[in-house]
RNA sequence: GGCGCGGUACCCAAGUGGUAAGGGAGAGGUCUGCAAAACCUUUAUGCGCCGGUUCGAUCCCGGCCCGCGCCUCCA
């Protein structure tokens, strides 16, 4: 196997990821809050993550990958509230909802997404341990809080000295009675809101409360992976404080290295600002499907620019990922196609197939680097199509060129045309939401088209054009590319397709 | 203020101390009844600016300008 060099926040460096006792690679990656639907940011954080576990399997690791579901937070309790539901009804929604995203966008799922309301009992034992050890302390209000003056290592995550945290910190005027001002909550004791109605919470050896933030990650990933484990993952903001107090709880309670490698990916701009309600340019998944856009293309186009680099998504950009599936999918078709010369090979192509799968490989061991993954393919497809034009190109090369497709495509997974089911899905959820109107009109009309009627239009434009009715064959043509269908002759008959 | 990242053609973007991958877009051409698809040619003497090191720098060092992120339970 080609060893994997990933870039390592704890350390500074790129350096080779392996599984460390165990057979499988056991790595955590920071999961959803469900309350609400997953915007593209977040899931540009996922996809890279997949990529990651498709290529250490693709390497032949196993890889053991736990995601949690964090259902019980400050904006699920202050929105479930707002919706009149309780959390649980209104985080089953949104955690299925995120689900079927993964799903559209070919995000594998990982062997466990446990969820943080189903864990509390782990959560409440690492807080013990931390207690026994003086480490948590409780206020008069019964919260639980970490005293982070105990752990010395705080801050080699993120790279911050505790002098320069507490400087630049805003105090949260509500949690007053920390020791200090950076320890965080634990456990957050129950509140009684003003309409007499209390937050959710659960009875616990601790009082009743709910779990602070972090301590969720620490109880699951040590449940599922362990003390120690190999590789922790997540967004770049998470970092800090997330991580870092992450980090702080579990190795002040194991007295072991939590997660030996950790993996931050960047945050994405949309049309070169950060992505925010207020801008204007905030896009769920779904948003873009109900616009016309695919989900292959926002696939490709959000894992097109490498992880660590923080990348600009634009229409224009999603124009041209579009473009280039496309291109990848004749080209696959093509192969498929068959048709070629059955002697011997063509050398050139031999060459140009053998070096793309090399190039390939070596990109993503290279720190994930998924822009040059890409290219290595495009050489290959150009050397291929130019052969096949000339007639040069046999079935061995075809054989071959396929294979390294089916390499590329594990890990890019956007050859398979499933853009059309996910549309159609995502009209669907728009109606039972009564949000039809949010999608573009021209997609509703386009997808009411049938296969047969297509056809039978084809039919008849043949016939035209046999007859050398070339007004009628190409007002048909028209016609039908208004409506998204475009049609290719061909020597052997015509191909269509939707745009 | 602290920590960090980036500025490469019209857009996105890779990259190396030895003379600029790839994709999209544009232009011209081949093919086609015309298209589409595909292929060919073409689009940065240039990699933010100024110095320095070097035989040689886009890539190393220093300074400057510009943009951005984190330090706020936002992936």
């Amino acid at each position: 196997m080609a060893a994997l060099e990933l870039f390592n926040t704890l350390s500074g460096k790129v350096e080779a990821l392996q599984p460390m006792g165990a057979p499988a690679l056991r790595m955590y990656a920071c999961g959803p809050t469900v309350y609400d639907y997953g915007h593209i940011g977040n899931f540009r954080t996922f996809l890279h993550v997949d990529v990651l576990r498709r290529f250490l399997r693709q390497q032949g690791v196993a890889v053991e990958h736990v995601m949690n579901v964090t259902d019980v937070d400050d904006k699920i309790i202050r929105n479930a509230l707002a919706a009149g539901k309780p959390i649980a009804e209104y985080t089953t929604r949104f955690e299925r909802a995120f689900f079927e995203d993964m799903e559209a966008l070919g995000i594998e799922r990982p062997e466990h997404t446990p969820r943080a309301t189903e864990h509390i009992p782990e959560m409440v034992s690492l807080i013990e341990r931390l207690a026994a050890k003086d480490i948590a302390y409780q206020t008069e209000d019964g919260s639980w809080y970490f005293r982070i003056a105990r752990f010395a290592g705080y801050g080699k995550l993120s790279k911050k000295d505790l002098e320069g945290i507490e400087d630049g910190a805003r105090v949260d005027a509500d949690e007053y009675e920390k020791d200090a001002a950076r320890d965080f909550a634990l456990w957050k004791a129950v509140k009684i809101g003003a309409d007499g109605v209390s937050e959710p919470s659960w009875q616990t050896a601790l009082g009743a409360g709910r779990p602070g933030w972090h301590i969720e990650c620490s109880a699951m990933a040590t449940a599922l992976l362990g003390e120690s484990f190999d590789l922790h993952a997540g967004g770049e903001d998470l970092m800090f404080p997330h991580h870092e107090n992450e980090i702080a709880q579990s190795e002040s309670a194991s007295g072991h290295p939590f997660a030996r490698h950790w993996m931050h990916v960047r945050f994405l701009l949309v049309e070169g600002k950060k992505m925010a309600k207020s801008e204007g340019n905030f896009y769920t998944l779904r948003d873009l499907l109900l616009k016309g856009h695919r989900a292959s293309a926002i696939r490709y186009l959000l894992l097109s620019v490498p992880y660590r680099h923080q990348m600009n998504f634009t229409f224009d950009g999603l124009a041209a990922a579009t473009h280039t599936i496309e291109r990848l999918r004749t080209f696959h078709r093509r192969m498929l196609r068959g048709g070629f010369a059955t002697d011997g090979v063509n050398a050139a192509v031999s060459a140009a197939t053998a070096k793309a799968a090399g190039d390939f490989t070596a990109a993503l061991a290279n720190d994930l680097n998924t822009a040059e993954a890409t290219a290595a393919i495009s050489e290959m497809v150009r050397a291929a199509n130019s052969a096949a034009d000339a007639g040069t190109l046999t079935a061995e090369n075809a054989e071959a060129v396929l294979r390294v497709l089916a390499l590329f495509d594990e890990i890019f997974a956007v050859l398979e045309d499933r853009d059309e089911e996910r549309t159609r899905a995502a009209l669907a959820w728009a109606e039972a939401e009564g949000r039809i109107r949010e999608a573009a009109p021209e997609l509703v009309a386009k997808l009411a088209l049938g296969d047969s009627e297509i056809e039978a239009l084809i039919a008849e434009r043949t016939q035209a054009k046999n007859s050398r009715n070339f007004a009628r064959a190409d007002a048909i043509r028209v016609d039908l590319a208004a409506k998204g269908i475009v049609l290719e002759d061909s020597k052997d008959g015509v191909r269509w397709k939707r745009k």
